[in-house]
RNA sequence: GGAGAAGAUCAGAUGAUCGCGGGCGGAUUUUUAUCCGCCGGAGGAAAGUCCGAGCUCCACAGGGCAGGAUGGUCGCUAACGGCGACUGGGGGCAACCCUAAGGAAAGUGCCACAGAAAAUAUACCGCCCCGCAUUUGCGAGGUAAGGGUGAAAUGGCGAGGUAAGAGCUCACCGCUUUUCCGGCGACGGAAAAGGCAUGGUAAACCCCAUCCGGAGCAAGACCAAAUAGGAGAACGUUUAAGGGCGGCCCGCCUGAUGUUCUCGGGUAGCGUCGCUUGAGGCGGCAGGCAACUGCCGUCCCAGAUGAAUGAUCAUCGUUGCGCCGAGGGUAACCGAAGCGCAAAACAGAACUCGGCUUACGAUCUUCUCUCGCG
RNA sequence: GGUCCCAUCGUCUAGCGGUUAGGACGCUGGCCUCUCACGCCGGUAACCGGGGUUCGAAUCCCCGUGGGACUA
């Protein structure tokens, strides 16, 4: 088994979970990102990711949505086990590096296991 | 060297590590899922959604009105508002570029302000003649050359002519009509006659010619079990509105309701199909000025669905700047190799094609003008 | 993905080929009042951008830009 992968149980998929994890989760905003966490029943941890229109054209979202799996993919540790996270961007993001954006979320969710 | 014009090509490459989605083959207990191997995985604009088609459903895609689109000619094409060649007009010294480019003597409307007058014409300042007065002035008439207004003023310019003038007459140019020649044609050229008639605006209504039925893959088709709506057939009742059908009319299809019998499928479900072999790409030959077409050979080249094609590093290559500087040159200057730093645009398939438009980084080829030197 | 619509002062709007681009709210100067409010007089400030048609364009046509709506 890949340690590194990132497989399709571990993405939320249907629109009717992403609405549960609306309602439900807890919110953490950084600078650009949001961050909602909720848990789940299925005892995996499960990545979704928001990236409106608003944010930018098609080019820059499909960059940050690479982006933010690819720190999913390498950072899991990270994310609490069992939960569902749904990762939202906020407006007027600058084009960033994978380093920059990793710092960014980093700091995010240290502080979350901080508390 | 500088300033331009036209066209073509590419869209950094290779490797390593960790990943993503698809196809084929195999394995783990069958599907799901997981693993292994192999194969391939964004663009010239994938964009805007501005046109044209294929495909699917709505009757078989029908008729009329309304509405919309196009507008030089000839061709190309599945089709087009696209493309090619040619013609007319406009711009540029030029290479070359732009061109919604039918009809204003079918009709209607509009042409502000200014100006006498903006389209049946007409006369402000003028000019000329006659009568009265006789120093300017007043009245009647002729005239449109000149002035003034305007975006635009009733052919232009010269000569004759006249009281002054006027296509009133004449030459040239323009215009209209007719004839001849060239061209498939748009149109071009020539001659003769007319004697100026016909201001502009159709991206104003409109007329003429040609074309268009409507919606769109969220079209549409299919699927295990369970329950109701529902569908079909027969019979009875009611005879008349409703629905399919995009604006309206016609036309076509379907009646409505009750009882009995028979049938079975609506659904946001990590569903299935549609979904990628196509007016396809590449190469060659032939036809054509060209757009393009025909024949032969060869290749299979993304199919996701909260939506794949990525991240990091290394090396090499490209470009720019700086340092150094072989070498060339009388000089200004041009500069190979090397080192360092920096940059690499616009942009992401969503049923599929043909165009158009817009965004944008380079490189190369051909051509034009100009400056300097020889 | 598809189908449509809109754009005028800071805000809400009128305009349909010739306007000094009008009005309301706002902001602001003055008058009124012992002062404030109300009221009265005045000022401020706009046609989304670029081409074309026309003598003349906010208006007509084309191409962009930016917003918004509907559709499972």
């Amino acid at each position: 088994m890949k340690a590194q992968a990132f497989r399709r149980a571990e993405k939320v998929t249907n629109k009717s979970s992403y609405r549960i994890i609306y309602e439900q989760g807890v919110r953490r905003s950084s600078r650009f990102f949001t961050v909602i966490l909720c848990g789940n029943s299925m005892g995996v941890r499960r990545l979704g990711i928001t990236v409106t229109k608003k944010t930018g054209k098609a080019v820059f979202r499909n960059r940050l949505k690479r982006l933010i799996r690819e720190f999913f993919r390498r950072n899991k540790d990270l994310f609490p086990a069992g939960h569902d996270v749904v990762v939202m961007t906020r407006k007027n993001i600058p084009p960033l590096t994978y380093s920059e954006a990793a710092r960014e979320l980093t700091e995010l969710f240290s502080r979350k296991t901080g508390r």
